[in-house]
RNA sequence: CGGGGUAUAGCGUAGUCCGGUUAACGCGCCUGCUUUGGGAGCAGGAGAUCGGGAGUUCAAAUCUCUCUACCCCGACCA
């Protein structure tokens, strides 16, 4: 056995990096905390952009570009906005470089900008720069504009997928005419978000409201998807951020009502990235490698062939020239790794990275007009008639489907505990998982239980049951029931 | 950004404490032949100014300083 990797109860956080390296999803760009998307990883993002693409789509949103770059003046706008991404903004201050005899390449002072630019962290502002231009009456609304991008934050500390300094994304920025219709907005984008996270990426998640100290900068109310990584660890995997008028108001976007009155805007700003490929990797993985949902993998089936020569290759193809082709058109992605490694180090490669079925085609296999196929999400071995594998292929590719969620979510719900005294709680946050528990409402009880345990309130989740709880802290009556964990 | 650790060929390591020939090994890579049902074999070959820079010394992978990246633990965040 070669090129192992780390086993996951050894060090988690390793694991993580040199999955990410090993099964050829991305790699350290050479700016500190950049990433580059490999193909394999390009691929599986493309597939979940994809995915949400269509719902948005069928929803009635429209995509648009925005400009990378935005006058500095523009984020001083909204004050808690500026507030949330001043420590963390890239700023363009001159256009041009000039060569330099001692150090090479420098900066050439005299193309120093009047106005410095920022690189967006987000777009808010670009954007309602542009609503004001655009929005005039209750006609021109609503606006429901989706813009597929990458931004940029200056991070500390950074880790691939779910940390960088630059990641893609897609951030939805819609205006409307009420406070009811912004409100809905914000909820329905959060059902995609659900939708997309537990019916493709198999990630079971917690919907619910961020608290005031958790929300967005700008945000009257942040709603988000929470999930429970391998670690027992929380993932914030999409937020939806209800704006009120805020922006409305910082960028001066009036519209005309029905009866001629003048008002502001109401908006909503939604988004998730490529961190959703992190939660797919540290939701499914195991001591092997990847497992990837079959609706975002980027190869469905991987085929691999055992041939002793020549003859048996030409009869191999021919076998699979029928099979391969009945999938495809049944829309299956597959691929036939003909390279020259030996089938036991495919079957290991293949499993690394993730592949949700395994078809292996052999002289043997030919002469009894049989296929294996090896699910990856159990390790089970099958022996299919040629003429079943057509119609297996789609079953078994939604059992793994099924199977992934169920077992994600069976491991959170198991990590998901009710406590009431506070003992309980930190002997919990301990060994790791999610706990449900009242809380009293006040920033200060939040605040002192994350200096003291480490845990944040991820969320309070829509159905909640206050009633008949106190605070796990204070012990005073219960505000909201929430959910605390320890946070990526 | 603070504390601790690591950095030697694409990957994993030995050598570093105690400075001294041509920097060693496994995997991978290239060429050829043989192979192929759980990480194939043989033969030949390429590949490293020892993370970057500065210093001490006749001599530095080895000692000193500094910078950078990664890992673990804290503060910030999607």
């Amino acid at each position: 056995m070669k090129n192992k990797l780390p086993k996951q109860n050894i060090n988690f956080s390793e694991w993580y990096t040199q999955i990410v390296k090993k099964a050829g999803l991305a790699d350290y760009g050479p700016v500190k905390g950049t990433m580059v998307i490999k193909p394999y990883g390009f691929q599986l993002w493309e597939n979940i952009k994809d995915s949400f693409d269509s719902m948005i789509k069928k929803t009635g949103h429209v995509n648009a570009y925005f400009p990378l770059f935005i006058p500095k003046s523009f984020l001083a706008k909204e004050a808690e906005h500026v507030e949330g991404f001043a420590k963390e903004c890239a700023i363009v201050t001159h256009t041009r470089l000039k060569n330099d005899k001692k150090n090479g390449v420098v900066i050439d002072p005299k193309s120093k900008l009047e106005e410095e630019i920022i690189v967006r962290p987000t777009s808010e502002t670009v954007i309602w720069s542009m609503y004001k231009k655009w929005i005039q009456s209750y006609r021109d609304l609503p606006i429901l504009i989706n813009q597929w991008a990458n931004v940029v934050r200056w991070e500390m500390k950074t880790r691939l997928f779910l940390r960088t300094s630059e990641f893609l994304w897609q951030e939805g920025h819609t205006a409307h005419e009420t406070k009811e219709e912004a409100k809905k907005e914000t909820l329905d984008i959060l059902e995609l978000y659900r939708q997309l996270a537990e019916d493709y990426l198999a990630v079971p998640v917690f919907t619910g409201v961020k608290t005031d100290s958790e929300k967005f900068a700008g945000a009257e109310k942040t709603y988000c998807i929470e999930a429970m990584m391998g670690d027992k660890r929380a993932l914030q995997a999409g937020t939806s951020h209800n704006l009120g008028q805020n922006f409305a108001k910082a960028f001066d976007v009036k519209f005309q009502t029905k009866d001629n009155k003048e008002e502001f805007v109401w908006a909503t700003s939604w988004g998730v990235s490529t961190r959703l490929i992190g939660a797919v990797i540290l939701t499914h993985g195991d001591d092997i490698g990847l497992r990837i949902p079959p609706k975002i993998a980027p190869v469905q089936i991987v085929i691999v062939p055992i041939s002793k020569n020549d003859d048996d290759e030409k009869a191999i193809k021919l076998f699979l020239s029928s099979i391969i082709k009945s999938l495809k058109m049944a829309g299956v992605r597959i691929h036939v790794d003909w390279t020259n490694n030996s089938p036991g180090y495919k079957f290991n490669e293949w499993e690394m990275k993730g592949v949700p079925l395994r078809m292996e085609v052999g002289p043997r296999d030919i002469e009894n007009n049989k296929v294996v196929l090896v699910r990856r999400d159990l390790g089970e071995k099958m022996f299919l008639s040629k003429q079943d594998v057509l119609s297996a292929v789609p079953k078994l590719l939604e059992e793994i489907q099924n199977n992934l969620f169920i077992q994600a979510k069976k491991f959170r719900d198991i990590n998901t505990h009710s406590v009431s005294t506070y003992d309980e709680f930190c002997s919990i946050m301990k060994t790791g998982g999610f706990i449900r528990c009242g809380w009293d409402g006040s920033s200060k009880t939040e605040l002192k239980i994350k200096e003291d345990t480490k845990a944040t309130i991820r969320c309070i989740p829509f159905d909640e049951k206050p009633e008949d709880l106190c605070c796990v802290f204070s012990g005073k009556p219960a505000k909201h029931e929430v959910i605390f964990a320890k946070a990526y």
